[in-house]
DNA sequence: AGGTAGCAATGTGGATAACT
DNA sequence: AGTTATCCACATTGCTACCT
């Protein structure tokens, strides 16, 4: 689907949903991943984890998902936190975590949703660990995985995405498909990210980030229309043309409607 | 030389199986 | 039932090739 090389750096960290909380009430715009680090040791913030495992989680985890882009995700996120349910904030966390963790991606937009409308109700770590070995055959790493890492990084596949909700959470190796779909706000701005992005509306329309939480072009557009009774944006369809009117100036407005809405 | 990315190895604790 | 062995997931630390 994409194609960007595959790495291990899940290993550094999965969903860390409370932690990338706490990291963000820390953060502010500018602070280097070392300041963040000084700062997040100072303020006690994580008593029980080494330094060295602090710095796994900000520089392999925190930065590569929200420090990406003049770290408009953490500022955005930011914003979000304190009014927003935490359900939201996790579906906008898995789209930072795909995008700067391709395999994570991928493997949701081909497994888990091929078996969430397959109607299967559960996927294994063996599921994961035969996308990943099929990963590896079509040379998606730079090198072969060792039969361990192979068996870890399929575990965190499955594991992340209970982190996230999608999966059934616990320790299991075979884990219950939850209902998943994307909410209001979660679309809401990654339409607006996309559309700052530059993106044409009918190439916002057939993203593969919409395929994260499992939506095709026709369900882009329903959610668009959902959108516009909330005032998000105005739609316009006739026929195959889709064009969008778009209300907001700026993601910070974007933001600052959701979090008063 | 020092830093970093990518991968591997180790430590820990919980869960389950196997055994007595 | 209670104890021990084994496995597994996850956190943490270590290693190394490569780049600057």
């Amino acid at each position: 689907m994409t194609s960007a090389v595959y790495t291990t750096q899940l290993q550094a960290g999965l969903g860390l949903v409370t932690e990338t909380k706490a990291l963000l009430d820390l953060w502010v715009p500018d602070m280097s991943t070392g300041q963040l680090q000084d700062v997040a040791r100072g303020a006690g913030s994580f008593p029980m984890i080494t330094a060295r495992r602090l710095r796994n989680i900000v520089t392999e985890c925190f930065a590569p998902r929200y420090l990406v882009s003049g770290a408009s995700p953490a500022a955005h996120l930011k914003m979000l936190m304190a009014s927003v349910p935490l359900a939201d904030l996790m579906q906008l966390m898995l789209l930072f975590t795909s995008r700067a963790n391709p395999i994570l991606g991928d493997f949701v937009r081909e497994i888990y949703w091929a078996r969430y409308a397959g109607g299967y109700q559960q996927i294994s770590n063996e599921d994961a660990r035969a996308f990943v070995e099929r990963a590896i055959d079509d040379g998606r790493t730079s090198k072969r995985w060792s039969e361990t890492t192979v068996r870890r990084v399929a575990a965190y596949l499955t594991g992340c995405c209970a982190d996230y909700g999608l999966l059934e959470k616990g320790l299991k190796s075979n884990r219950r498909i939850l209902p998943y779909r994307a909410t209001p706000t979660a679309s809401a701005y990654l339409a607006y990210d996309l559309h700052f992005k530059g993106l044409g509306d009918n190439a916002i329309l057939t993203h593969q980030d919409w395929q994260l939480f499992g939506m095709g072009r026709e369900d882009v557009i329903n959610e668009f229309k959902r959108l516009s009774l909330k005032g998000h944006v105005i739609v316009q369809a006739a026929g195959d043309v889709v064009r969008i009117g778009w209300k907001h100036q700026s993601m910070e407005a974007l933001c600052d409607v959701i979090s008063k809405g």
